[in-house]
DNA sequence: ATCGTATCGTTGCATATGAAATGAATGTCA
DNA sequence: TGACATTCATTTCATATGCAACGATACGAT
């Protein structure tokens, strides 16, 4: 017989649940507002912040497959909310560019999004929001460690 | 203009990434071992937790979708590591148990899957597993006051 | 310059997923 | 008791997903 196994009481358990679970919270805000989906949005965020961005940008900041990302644009490209165009210099990218459209839906999202998050951090301390990235950090430092880890995203 | 938007400060995001990095580390292991998917393994951890189980129960407890856990012990069964049989009392429920080889096969899964747990938490000083455990509780204490947010799954 | 290699975005394919519908069994209450 | 509502597990259906393959472009070594 094994130890007794409680899945409650299982961190990689509790984290997927947490996160979730707040995800879904997210979702109900990106999705009320102009019907994305979790990669419609984090594509929308990373274009947003660096101005123009190819697949291959995305895909290395925002955790999501290249196939999804190429059809989040796809989707994000025929709601109007983004602009794809040819690369002058490389020929393989596609620049990837928010429209007004697009930037005044951020404009409305991300307040909403913010709202949701600040909700999550004013239950926590300014100490304990440190402790929680510190924590964050250390954990990524040990799946670095792990050859059976996938690698991390990069950072924005 | 709308305040500069980083994907990576944003904690849902980054609970989002650890989540899932954490998650598919762990897959490796049960897959590798059995075959199995995320879904199949709660559903077994479940199962032997408590002996024997309906789809409900599972769904209470796993944070998993009701189909889902129908589709993870179906296959579960065909894989003989589940057996399922009519309940007594109820005729809509469904008993849920472990086979021998199910047995065999979390008593293989479970040290391996605790192995990589322990790496993480190897990472953190008691204190700060305490401090992490407090916090998902904080945050999930804000989402239990949420009306937008889905009710938390229950405790095994 | 050219051939082989690497990178980029897209698509095909098999499978996974969630929401809603279904059908069977039970519960409720007048 | 009999009608109606509820609960449970499964299935259906539309969509999402990840992986691998693909065609196109660019790069690198000779």
């Amino acid at each position: 017989m094994t130890d007794p196994f409680n899945l409650s009481d299982f961190l990689p358990y509790k984290l997927a649940v947490l996160a979730e679970r707040v995800s879904r919270r997210l979702a109900v805000e990106y999705d009320r507002l102009y019907g994305l989906t979790v990669a419609e949005w984090r594509v929308m965020v990373h274009v947003q912040r660096t101005g123009k961005a190819s697949v291959r940008d995305i895909h290395d900041f925002a955790n999501l497959d290249k196939a999804r990302i190429s059809r989040a644009v796809h989707r994000l490209e025929g709601d109007g909310l983004v602009k794809k165009c040819a690369s002058e210099g490389d020929g393989r990218l596609v620049d990837i560019t928010l429209t007004g459209k697009g930037r005044r839906a951020l404009s409305e999202i991300i307040p909403a999004v913010t709202r949701v998050e600040t909700g999550l951090l004013q239950a926590l301390s300014d100490k304990e929001a440190q402790q929680l990235s510190d924590i964050i950090e250390t954990l990524h430092a040990v799946l670095d460690d792990d050859p059976a880890a996938r690698p991390r995203s990069k950072l924005d």
